[in-house]
DNA sequence: CATGAATGAGGCTTCATTCAT
DNA sequence: AATGAATGAAGCCTCATTCAT
């Protein structure tokens, strides 16, 4: 089928492009950690080692790369919380589920200013993550209220942003372990016996 | 007309200065309320209604308007943790702090962002706003605690922090009645006797 | 399916490429009557549904596209000349032919700025075109002259310029009407009997 | 009344800036003679001798440069106009603005991309000079008519569409000489008697 | 003290053009 | 012959900061 007898030399050029692509997702998502979500783009290009209108030919606005930085976390993330829920009880499932999403905050240190940062209010990005993070808290929160021994008067999402705003503390380095006494308050304020 | 003829315009020239300083940190606040902590000097100065050379001459840096700003505010609150303290019962104190907290946070929407944009490790400016919250917070929470019927394993300063997070979501109207619902959950979680 | 298994195959390779040229030449002129002289190559190419590479493959330079655009048109125009001549009396020829001019001002909306956009001095586009478009229009001229009725003296490429000018004129819509007016105005300022 | 005796030497950086402002007028007004009205900003402000970010104080825009540039010589064209209105018979008054127009364009080469070039179509700058420019010419065709011995159907903004058409060959130096061609032979198309 | 002006530097974005396959 | 990718270069614009008066 191949015309050089191997099916992988065929287009080299082409698998630079997908490289160069993985590697500006790397890098943006290095310099969002580190600078926040205002990185100029000609950081990240460089950064990625190649020229920035490379960068703009795969990613056409600053929007459409931190939409894919953004996204695979997410995804990454929304799959954690199906696994949790088939693997634990509902009360365990949700704090290793905020357990993990801090872990999440950690690559993403500075994406809280990502969202607010974005010029339009309730921007395009920002709604599509909320709503793709809304899920999965709301539902683990759900299943671990519908055990009746479980009560919250917060809004699901409202865990989560508490925790970015501990995330956010930048120079702490044992924010991690502050984050995870917070996700043990929160669930313990939740317990109706105790 | 004579510029030392009377006694009173060299004190004046003083009090212009001051009055030029007040109308800056004036000035300052409105403009990072309205346009996030980015806002241009340029633009705070011309509110103001000096030049932004008059701006530098009193602030420095950018940072060092910031910086005051910031101060301002935070002196304000700390009085008021002491205010509280004097007038109520401990935990009741400190929930009504809490929520006087999330209230600055309002009228500061942009400040995190200031904070966190500024770019390297644990800047001067969080530092210090961060020391000086320190204490009122600590010395509430002590207090309630101290009643024995009060118990809390997060670090007082994670209770602001989690606020924060709530209140950076920007578009959100309701975002403070969301507050006002992780305050009185993170004081029900920390509550022993239910 | 073979590549060399037809007599077919090697034929339309070259068909192809004939007819991607053509797709160039027809997506530039409807790029340019579009947004201006100033399209980018890479919209034409999309349009014309080839790379960019193909583009330069076929037209060396910027320039070279332009020519070939230019040069169809102004050949159309000068066959028209010629069967005007043919057709009609010799002032009602010249008129007619005017008329066609406009015409082809309409479509080439935007040429004229890629004329003088092209930077320096009497660059070889426009010479070119000049010279192409001086035989007809002084032809036309010159036989109106002959008549003995008629009398200009200006130089005939200069009605064209004339006409264009009032082309260029971007946003009416009647500027046709205009032109046509102006075309009868020069017309009967070289009539000498009246 | 002034602090140093003379009323010169106080403020010389306002004068400077005064300067720079004229410069940077004479400096657009030949780029776009030279390269038409998509000049560089860049360039004009290095021509000016200095930077970009000053030529922005001045001129917010690009609209508000070209303004600028074009305003001035309108009003002379206009001031012109009354003057040979006062001082000669309609006829010679309207042929002699038509060369001082054309002496006009002379400074304004590209200036007529310059109205094309400009984004929104119908926009403020154009209409407004079009506006100005409305008036004298239609005034002064106005006048010739109104002595019974001139008619012409072209609409009067369309005269100087079609040199400005002339005016618009970019090398020919003769080009004044063919407008002033085409200046006699349009007005000879319009006077009744001959 | 205060001012207006100036600037260097940096970010953003778009192209024409080249190159390796 | 055709392609997608890459890039240098150039334009645009904005801002924090400095300076001469």
């Amino acid at each position: 089928m191949s015309k050089w007898g191997t099916s992988v030399p065929r287009r080299r050029k082409r698998a630079d492009g997908e490289r160069n692509r993985a590697q500006l997702i790397i890098a943006a998502k290095n310099a969002i950690a580190e600078h926040g979500a205002a990185v100029s783009l000609d950081q990240v290009s460089r950064d990625a080692g190649v020229s920035i209108a490379t960068l703009y030919r795969h990613f056409p606005s600053r929007d459409a790369l931190l939409q894919e930085v953004y996204s695979e976390e997410v995804e990454a993330l929304i799959g954690t919380a199906e696994q949790l829920t088939a693997d634990h009880d509902p009360v365990t499932a949700l704090r290793e589920w905020l357990v993990v999403f801090v872990e999440f905050l950690n690559t993403k240190r500075g994406m809280a200013d990502a969202l607010s940062t974005l010029i339009d209010g309730p921007d395009a990005l920002f709604s599509e993550t909320h709503a793709r993070l809304s899920s999965p808290i709301s539902a683990l929160v759900a299943r671990a209220t519908d055990t009746g021994k479980f009560r919250i008067d917060v809004e699901p999402l409202d865990l989560l942003r508490a925790l970015t705003g501990v995330a956010n503390v930048r120079p702490d380095p044992d924010w991690k372990q502050s984050a995870i006494h917070l996700i043990d308050h929160l669930i313990r304020g939740a317990e109706l016996e105790r």
